[in-house]
DNA sequence: GCCGTTTTCGGCCCGACTGTTTTCAGTCG
């Protein structure tokens, strides 16, 4: 059982309300499916601590289901909804332009309830007849379903996919089509994966803007195409949305196209209840335009402080700022060094002397060097005598040297929470962080345990990427979080952000959550294996912004030396 | 079904695009 099962039920759930006509509970069954989906935590430790209903969209009636769920695996309500609509609604909601309607029109004429026999009618051209369908609409539908035949999950990690839009815009910039030209979307907010591409432009010349764009480089086919809007997909297996607006409404376009659906949509009701109206083209006051050129001006205009994207989730950012309460979160530049990377010793790629030296081209003060312990046998990792080798070599070089590296080693969290070295090594180490890679198949209590017991011990500073999820491959661990950050904070052990892609962990829900703990500082890690990944100190220190973080909840503001002092 | 600095009852974001339509429903974000 997964929270994404959990939530494709409820979305069948939402689906089939929807054909039966009812009115409002579709999109309450959305919004906790959604909620569900993009929780980072199992959703079974909210339920084990009775707190499903603290959860955005989840009241009485869903906690009861989600509990049912959890207990018995089944959902009466979705049980008896499904005898009569016995349509694979998961697999259609992923077929662009197939909803819930459409689906349950084709199931009641031919009898379509699964891809199979969605295919089979494709074939034989029995769509295209039907009232409401057409030619166009059959050829959709074959299109749209051999796209999602061949593709199966489609967000991506960011930090795989950042370089390539940023090189796009910047490409789609050089050209005099374009006045303006911006990232918005997901991938603006920095949000950890991402499902498709928003780009904002302005253009004196609309129709050969869109052409331009329809035919760059790496579109591999046009989704829709309109004078304000077209959608292609590109060669990544991305889709990529571009809007052409007027400078006029750029600001409040860049406002609507970055903030996050429920933010969107928090500040949409703080216009009404002011009398006003807001969409992407500005806030209206009865048809008079009363804002929208700058995103500054939006926000004013609603009462609202200026909000750095990373932070538009609707995670209480809104009334922060009608508050005038919102963090001054850490900048980009103020990140001095990189607290998690491995050399070719263990499972890296290249040699102590040219990480440090592509560290510091990209402006690092120092980097600790964390190559993995023996106990990771897979990763090559290192026992006490080589761990001594490679410290003696770490003096001589910082000798010499402008970027300072730290005597560090990712350490193994055994299965029953003792440490991989002896606390000799430990002791000539400047920075110790704890890992679980191996036997995660435990109860949550023991993993917990397991996770707490190594923090108890006082020989560790961090706790490497705490969940250990693997986005794509493996779910979160189902720890306590609450005990966890207990623990952290009694021992001063600090929770890392680990910015490799596919990991990014701890979660921003979760970084947020541990900062409201209190008393929990956070190291930041690209978790480098090889030169080019120390970009991905980036995405950590983007993680920390949307967790709400400032520069002095992150050690790696501070300097080598303080650092050095915080070890002892 | 959920939610609450207008409400414990009465609301629930809003616009673009497409295809099949004679004015709109469905889908998407």
């Amino acid at each position: 059982m997964s929270n994404q099962e959990i939530a494709e039920r409820l979305y069948d759930i939402a689906d089939m309300l929807e054909i039966e006509g009812v009115q409002w509970e579709p999109r309450a069954y959305r919004t906790a499916a959604m909620t569900i989906l993009t929780l980072n935590t199992d959703v079974t430790v909210f339920y084990n601590e009775g707190r499903l209903t603290e959860l955005e969209g989840i009241g009485k009636s869903i906690s009861k289901s989600i509990e049912e769920y959890i207990k018995t695996g089944e959902i009466s309500k979705y049980e008896k909804l499904k005898k009569k609509y016995p349509i694979d609604f998961e697999s259609f909601r992923k077929v662009r332009g197939l909803g819930p309607k459409r689906a349950y029109l084709l199931y009641k004429k031919l009898g379509i309830k699964d891809t199979h026999s969605l295919a089979y009618a494709i074939e034989k051209h029995k769509i295209m007849s039907l009232e409401g369908f057409g030619e166009k609409s059959e050829k959709e539908l074959a299109k749209n379903l051999d796209t999602f035949l061949k593709l199966k999950e489609n967000r991506k990690p960011l930090g795989y996919v950042i370089d390539y839009i940023e090189n796009l815009v910047t490409s789609l910039r050089k050209n005099k089509l374009f006045e303006r030209v911006e990232l918005a979307g997901s991938t603006r907010r920095m949000r950890d994966t991402v499902g498709d591409f928003d780009i904002l432009a302005v253009s004196s010349n609309p129709e050969d803007a869109m052409e331009l764009f329809s035919k760059m480089k790496g579109v591999t086919n046009i989704v829709v195409k309109g004078p304000t809007k077209t959608t292609v997909d590109l060669d990544i297996g991305l889709s990529c949305d571009i809007r052409i607006v007027k400078m006029a409404s750029f600001g409040s376009a860049m406002q609507y196209f970055t903030g996050n659906k429920d933010h969107n949509i928090k500040l949409r009701k703080i216009a009404i209840s002011k009398g006003l109206k807001l969409n992407e083209y500005g806030i209206f006051r009865g048809t008079k335009k009363i804002a929208g050129q700058t995103e500054e001006g939006v926000y004013k205009t609603l009462g609202l402080d200026m909000m750095q994207p990373e932070l538009r989730e609707n995670m209480g950012e809104v009334e922060a700022s009608q508050h005038h309460k919102l963090p001054k979160i850490v900048e980009y530049n103020e990140i001095l060094g990189d607290l998690h990377t491995h050399t070719r010793d263990s499972d890296g790629a290249n040699s102590l002397e040219d990480l440090a030296e592509y560290a510091h081209n990209l402006g690092r003060r120092y980097i600790a060097l964390t190559n993995h312990s023996a106990g990771l046998k897979i990763a090559n990792g290192l026992d006490e005598e080589r761990f001594r080798a490679i410290n003696k070599k770490i003096d001589s070089f910082n000798s010499k040297s402008e970027i300072m590296v730290l005597k560090g080693v990712e350490l193994e969290i055994l299965k029953d929470g003792s440490l991989d070295l002896s606390n000799k090594i430990l002791s000539e180490m400047d920075f110790v962080i704890g890992a679980i890679h191996q036997n995660l198949k435990m109860s949550p209590s023991d993993l917990t345990g397991r996770l707490i017991k190594a923090i108890n011990s006082g020989r560790i500073n961090a706790i490497a990427h705490p969940t250990d999820r693997m986005i794509g491959e493996r779910e979160a661990l189902p720890l306590n979080f609450d005990k966890v950050f207990d623990a952290c904070e009694k021992n001063n052990v600090l929770i890392e952000i680990n910015g490799f892609p596919n990991r990014s962990d701890l979660p921003f829900d979760l970084v947020k959550r541990a900062k409201e703990h209190g008393g929990i500082k956070f190291s930041l890690g690209s978790d480098a294996h090889r030169l080019e990944h120390l970009k991905f100190i980036r995405l950590s220190t983007a993680i920390a912004r949307r967790g709400w973080l400032t520069s002095k909840d992150v050690v790696n503001t501070i300097s080598y030396k303080d650092l050095l002092k915080l070890r002892r």
